[in-house]
DNA sequence: CAAATTTCCGTGCACGGTAACGGAAAAATA
DNA sequence: TATTTTTCCGTTACCGTGCACGGAAATTTG
């Protein structure tokens, strides 16, 4: 019960309630007498202010910076998109609103652009993708050093002062999409296709689901085969080729993986081919992947919740901001989902 | 932005804002023609109340009554419970304190018992898991004349007045159990195990979850052959002869299902006689399941979220009531969780 | 010691809404 | 028409907190 005022404490102190609020924002113009006094009666009352009455009495509002890659709809990071509305939708009876700032995520310079239209703008709080690490790490000291919390979703660096992070276990998901890709047996050769701008610049959550994945084949099909097939999703006629390749020269793979989100970059080549009988999975609740799920093109895509990530990690630093609050853990990994079309519908 | 006040619409109305609260409220006083212009100014400047300085003001405190089967930590319903527990935290900056009535699931005048006390209470709103159906259905029809919001979890009766439903969909979670246990082939012949008080009076959800079953089972593997083994929860000795007779005549049976949650209760029985290779499925993650997930005695456990369930359902019946919001959509089917020992650590 | 500063603190209005109180206007009654 | 009753509505005192203003007390200065 938030019953104690601040007018009981100022009573109780011997002091007005002007004092007492001047203790409560570290404001300046209070004897040490009187703080001491004041402070002790707020421990020993238990006082807690009313954020709300706090809220309606101070108009000012502040804003809470979100610091994500661009994306067209359909794309990965859109996902993150109605988690991040409803937790504004929340925040906004809260005086604070949320002002999402984008950068182009394979260039470096936008990022860091970025970074500094957040400083300029003095936010009271910021929500970031790291993509660019070392970038990431020269911001967030600025962002300490005047105090303002961040929290990260998706990946997370080296870094001591972050609120929060939530995120998928990579690694784990790598392992989990081995085992599902297994247990359909036999399976003696798997075709792992690799859909990625460049090659030598994989991105580090790739590449540790990768290593989870490899790591499970490593330890329980030691005897099994895995062939990489590599693709660049922004030419589709070379898709088609490779892929038409391959399966000219290894007609006995019916094992499909791929670790990022375009798994559905394959399933034209797939449908068009009648290619049946595969185990295809996949990663990421796409919309068109989840329509390949649902036309069984896909077997199954694993999944984590953006969009959940998102909400929890700007409803903390919400929190943080108004209440005071710091969240119970820091790095929270969110399940993993395993979508068949037996149970994408209610998701 | 809510920036429009009472008081701008009152000034617009050429009214005082007391009259203006008067028709927020549907409190009488006000005659006809000045309720139809305050209604059309608040309509032209889309007012919306400021629901923290309207708590503040008005210091009346409301109660939600949570309507649920007792039940012993590690048991299905206490899964609910934290779920509960967090909605209940987040409702009481806003004055509304969650009671929870409980009652003996097995037991009719139990339940009529906790439905009269949560009438006597006159709760703001209610939550109901309507186990015994008729009975619900007569304590609902006088919530509606009470004008007292009800929501439905876990599952839901024909009933004309309920505010949402959040729950999960139990034919379709039967039909993905089959297809999970069947994807290891060859699946010729699977065990059912039927942990039951009272085979006659099985729950509706459970055999709608075994009606999905079977279906999948025709549709798709029309040769395979069902056995149904039925076993009492509180008799352990009896479930291990019951099982051993059943393995002693059909050793060849490696897929075996359960459709509640109590799977956990024939584990022990196949960890003590060493069975391996099996094929084993059941639902939801109570910690003994969750275990045995683990051990890898269970393979892969469907899983609804009561606790979100519960969280969302309050969440729901909390912004009715005080904020007036309707949900938008009134069934709510939640996802379901596909759980195997290599991603049940993050759930 | 008086005057000028500085330090400390009390007062009062504002935020947007609630609801009781009582008075003016309208309607009913005599 | 005068009086009573009813209907309608404006006024006002809060709710708990923030903050600006200004004054009293304490301290420094001349």
């Amino acid at each position: 019960m938030g019953k104690v005022t601040i007018i009981d404490v100022a009573r109780l102190s011997g002091v007005s309630k002007g004092t007492v609020d001047r203790v409560l924002h570290n404001r300046e113009g209070v004897s040490a007498k009187s703080r001491e006094k004041i402070l002790k009666v707020i421990g020993e009352l238990g006082y807690e202010p009313n954020v709300y009455a706090s809220l309606l009495a101070s108009r000012k509002s502040r804003s809470i910076a979100v610091l994500l890659p661009d994306s067209s709809p359909g794309e990965f990071w859109s996902l993150y998109a109605s988690g991040i509305e409803k937790a504004g939708a929340a925040a906004e009876p809260l005086n604070i609103s949320l002002e999402r700032v984008g950068y182009n995520q394979y260039e470096l310079d936008s990022f860091r652009n970025a970074c500094s239209k957040v400083l300029e703008m003095a936010p009271a709080g910021v929500v970031i993708a790291p993509l660019f690490k070392a970038e990431t790490s020269l911001f967030t000291a600025k962002l300490r050093e005047k105090g303002i919390p961040y929290v990260f979703i998706d990946t997370k660096i080296e870094d001591d002062g972050y609120l929060v992070y939530y995120g998928m276990p990579m690694y784990k998901s790598g392992y989990l999409c081995a085992d599902i890709l297994s247990v359909v047996r036999p399976c003696e050769e798997i075709l792992v296709v690799r859909i990625e701008r460049d090659k030598f610049r994989q991105s580090d959550p790739t590449a540790s689901r990768r290593a989870g994945f490899l790591d499970y084949i490593e330890e329980r099909l030691p005897e099994c085969v895995v062939h990489n097939v590599f693709i660049d999703p922004k030419d589709p006629k070379g898709i088609e080729s490779r892929l038409r390749e391959f399966f000219a020269e290894h007609p006995a793979v019916r094992h499909i993986a791929t670790f990022n989100s375009r798994i559905h970059l394959i399933t034209g080549f797939l449908e068009k081919n009648g290619m049946q009988g595969l185990r295809v999975v996949g990663f990421d609740n796409l919309p068109a992947n989840l329509d390949a799920l649902r036309k069984d093109t896909v077997n199954v895509l694993i999944t984590q919740h953006p969009d959940e990530q998102a909400a929890s990690a700007i409803r903390d630093l919400v929190d943080h901001v108004v209440f005071k609050k710091t969240p119970p853990r820091r790095d929270n990994f969110m399940h993993m989902d395993i979508l068949t079309r037996y149970n994408v519908e209610y998701y």
